[in-house]
DNA sequence: CGCCACGTTGCACAGTGTGCAATGATTACT
DNA sequence: AGTAATCATTGCACACTGTGCAACGTGGCG
């Protein structure tokens, strides 16, 4: 890896610790990006090279489907939930979180409702590419359901990643499950 | 009604027409809310006072479930799907929408990310309400369950109404059994 | 008529986000 | 090693966003 990716990086890393540090401290509104440049030593132009708001700057970078690793789910038979649950499960595996930082972030998206439509926002996003996906393995003529069980799907991710940040005794292994667990329980209750 | 309150709704709708023609015209970004302001004969200020931004011009009300009337809903022994389409799809037909206008706007919304993401946004916020209402039903013992059938609901719910805007055959009528159908999809693709 | 409530407006001001050009450091190439 | 291309940082200027406040005017009502 490059000096200067490594370099981007950090500096990355330090405007999102010095924004979630201050949003924790005085609270998100009263944090302005001049504090946070502040805070994090570099201009307020850097700033905005790095990320283009408070809250994506809070928020980090997004985590993205590869579509390329999802071959293997659009020629799957395996049952959806299930296939779901690893393909998504995996996300979180891939790219490494601290359960502290995931925490902090959460304590400031929860009472910021800024933050909390952005994070909603996010999973649109995954979503959009998850049903696509999905097309490709229902088919053209079940449009409908691909999309509408992706959002359900990122939804029940959500809730997993949710779980797994308050709960000590869960493990990173354990995502893929709770997501398939908790599509079957919408499945049940729907019947 | 009051006199004053017929101005304020004929305001509100003056902005919304003056903000939606605009972006049609120029872009949403080429739109400031300058010109929307001048474009509907108010002063910049009063348009802050109808909307806090852009966004939400366009979007114009958001449209609220009323709690009370869903008592009948946490008390039905119905299969959910057919309950949560009769209950959402009663939404629009409370609330008189131009199909016409709403075209105008779907159209806007589709090639503006922000906007998109604000539509979003606000379909999440009906879903927070019916998670409330869901979990009165289901009982507290099944919140994840309340929480991913609610997200789905709306966005079936959605659905519908992308269905109806651009099918002059469907009726508002019909808004509840597209729902219920597309719930029904849902549920049948996951076993 | 006269009082109160409320909507509108101008103004000032803090904050947001972007384009541009200069500077300095890293990388790549010979 | 030396040179050229590349890239990140930064300051600056500028347009736009959003809000608090106070003044003003009109509708509602006794």
């Amino acid at each position: 890896m490059d000096l200067r990716q490594r370099r981007r990086l950090q500096t990355a890393r330090d405007i999102q610790m010095a924004a979630v540090t201050l949003a924790l401290r005085h609270g998100l509104d009263c944090t302005t990006t001049d504090a946070i440049a502040k805070e994090a030593a570099v201009s307020t132009r850097t700033f905005f090279n790095y990320y283009p708001n408070k809250e994506a700057a809070i928020l980090g970078e997004a985590l993205k489907i590869d579509m390329a690793g999802a071959e293997w789910f659009i020629g799957s038979t395996a049952p959806l939930p299930e296939d779901l649950g690893l393909l998504l499960g995996r996300l979180y595996q891939v790219a490494p979180v601290e359960r502290a930082l995931l925490m902090k972030i959460l304590e400031v998206v929860e009472e910021n409702p800024s933050l909390r439509d952005m994070f909603h926002v996010r999973g649109k996003a995954t979503a959009d590419v998850l049903a696509d996906i999905l097309t490709a393995r229902l088919g053209e003529d079940r449009q409908i359901e691909a999309r509408l069980l992706s959002d359900l799907a990122v939804r029940a991710l959500t809730e997993a990643v949710l779980n797994w940040a308050k709960d000590r005794d869960m493990r990173l292994d354990d995502m893929s499950a709770v997501i398939t667990d908790n599509l079957r329980r919408v499945a049940r209750v729907m019947t």
